[in-house]
DNA sequence: CGGTGAATTCAACGTCTGTAGAATTCAGCA
DNA sequence: TGCTGAATTCTACAGACGTTGAATTCACCG
């Protein structure tokens, strides 16, 4: 990474360079570091060791590089499956584990972290994160229990996964950030059970 | 708010001008809308009807600007007193209320907007509101129980009550964005109570 | 061996940004 | 009345941004 432009030659070079994977991997870098308005193009190339223009010459706009930066490598539902499996009352405290271990994993926080510090300042973003959570959290708040009121618990879970995301590993907020993943899931995971089961409504 | 430049004339004006309040108002709105990062003086100026050099005049830099914008108007302890009168089991409930009550006022809600829209892309931003968490959230939790861990469940309170405020006022994730008061009160009060006094530990 | 098309860079455009300095008009005080 | 200083605008700079078009080099296929 951050490789500047090596010789300032122009054309094409030798071998299979894998330029294309390369600008990816840095915009979800960028992205994840500053948010879709605050990442350039310009740097992003420069983190690939590529000129800007090739950025625009394979994915034109820098709406569609976010946009295929951000498509998620793993089907959440197949990450969700071992949570299926669980002691169903120890089913919160699984699913922040799971969500824990996601942060934990270089590629997917990156994509975490670039989807919701650009849904935050960026409509585009925020739509693609309100799908995410509606496609993701609310089939899996649908599929493993049957209770009335999926969606309203669906967001409710959601509020507390992405406070949890931006609180622990965004703003950095102690002693959250650094407490360890047993204390996190001990403490959340009831929050995220009592909205998959309790009464929800007034 | 919002009159384009007047005459275009220079030199002071008569009477009581009040740009600086008036400055300080869009400020607040734009910061709100686009977070520090995507706010520009321009455009406050703009707001304001007045000059760009003038905001510069006024506060110096775009970051003194912002500090000035976020000064809070009101002592959040005493917005909070109401809550220590109430009921103790339903203190989580009863903060979720007041939460959501500051969410409804204009000039609190801006503020509050600004403050997360920023502290997710601006570092500086993100010391601001880790100070204001510390400075409100964790005094109430301190001053209202006697529990151990008070700085652990302040995290654990501010992670779901920035979690809330984004989902449901800044992604406007439904259905919670269109939930009525109770409703919201009902689910996420008992979250709130549960961080304040069960235990959160592994 | 020649031609086509992809990969890559260069140079440039128009626009927007924060900030600065100088000029102008006025309020308030001596 | 005259001076000082605050309020206000104009003009401008220097840098960054996304995007574009043309030029160059190479891989591959016939």
């Amino acid at each position: 990474m951050s490789a500047p432009t090596p010789g300032g030659r122009t054309g094409r070079r030798s071998g299979e360079s894998g330029t294309r994977e390369a600008i990816l991997e840095a915009a979800r870098q960028r992205f994840a570091e500053h948010g879709f308005d605050g990442a350039t193009i310009r740097g992003i190339a420069a983190d690939a060791g590529v000129d800007p223009a090739l950025v625009h010459h394979y994915f034109g706009t820098k709406e569609r590089l976010f946009v295929e930066a951000m498509r998620f490598p793993v089907v959440p539902s197949e990450v969700l499956a071992s949570v299926r499996n669980g002691d169903p009352d120890r089913l919160g405290e699984a699913i922040v584990r799971t969500v824990l271990g996601v942060w934990e994993t270089r590629d997917l926080r990156a994509q975490a972290e670039a989807l919701i510090r650009s849904a935050v300042t960026n409509d585009k973003a925020a739509a693609m994160l309100r799908t995410f959570v509606t496609s993701t959290i609310l089939a899996t708040v649908a599929g493993l229990t049957n209770v009335e009121d999926a969606e309203y618990r669906a967001s409710l879970v959601a509020s507390q996964i992405i406070g949890l995301g931006i609180a622990r590993y965004i703003v950095a907020l102690e002693p959250l950030a650094s407490a360890s993943v047993d204390d996190v899931a001990a403490a959340v995971g009831p929050t995220i059970q009592h909205y998959f089961t309790d009464a929800v409504r007034a």
